[in-house]
DNA sequence: GTTGTTGCAAATCGTTTGCAATGAT
DNA sequence: ATCATTGCAAACGATTTGCAACAAC
């Protein structure tokens, strides 16, 4: 990928993970995107979804279990909790940190990801 | 499954388990498995490891944008490494702990996940 | 006009399932 | 003898790809 276009199905697409306040399933965006664009076809959604993560506008957020879902990249640094009851993804502040401590001598950390599983504030209740 | 049984198959995987020291795709443990057995199909493995894991002898290790891995369940709690260079997911010992207090009011903890990425000491040197 | 992008369908990958035969109890 | 487990192939869901038509530059 050379040069990039700037579209409006890619226009649209980035507008709709802005605006979730969690991060979506590829199916979920393309249902989303569907309602302004119904020939828009699923490949056009992954298409777009790699872009969007390769130049820093979108982040894949993958908790294990399930498919990868997307989120914008304008939101800052946080992890993931998934409801076990409902299977909701809800977005966390906050990081523990200094993770690089685990690693053996030579090791590099780049990056990371922490997924929390349990039981959410509405499924606790029951 | 109400009662389990004691085949040939289910000790061989989960013999290989132990023996391995990083986390293994089934389709490893797939070929693995065939060396001794060669008759024995994909989905004996993915039964098999099913099994496993509701029975805690085997543990599914979620790396981000690969498929599930599968360890022993006899390793005491730790977590991932996956070199972005050469693939290869290392076991980490230690964790940050005290994770709870990300969480929000109301939301009850029971496990987590952390996956680190970077570059292991061998593709660091290069 | 060039070349990245789209829509569509077919292909691929990982995983699951149906079912008759087999083997553990 | 019962019933869980196996092997095999077909089915499945998620993601990727080939390709001709199309649109952004």
């Amino acid at each position: 990928m050379v040069q990039r276009r700037n579209t409006p199905q890619r226009r649209v697409i980035e507008s709709i993970l802005e605006q979730s306040s969690s991060p979506m399933l590829p199916k979920e965006l393309h249902e989303k995107v569907q309602e302004t664009m119904p020939k828009l076809g699923i490949a056009t959604i992954f298409r777009a979804l790699k872009d969007l993560v390769d130049q820093g506008s979108a982040r894949a957020v993958n908790v294990p279990g399930v498919a990868s879902r997307y989120e914008t990249g304008k939101r800052v640094h946080h992890h993931h909790f998934k409801c076990t009851a409902c299977q909701q993804v809800y977005c966390i502040e906050g990081c523990p940190g200094n993770l690089d401590s685990l690693l053996g001598p030579g090791f590099e950390l780049l990056d990371h990801d922490i997924a929390l599983f349990g039981s959410c504030a509405t499924c606790s209740q029951k």
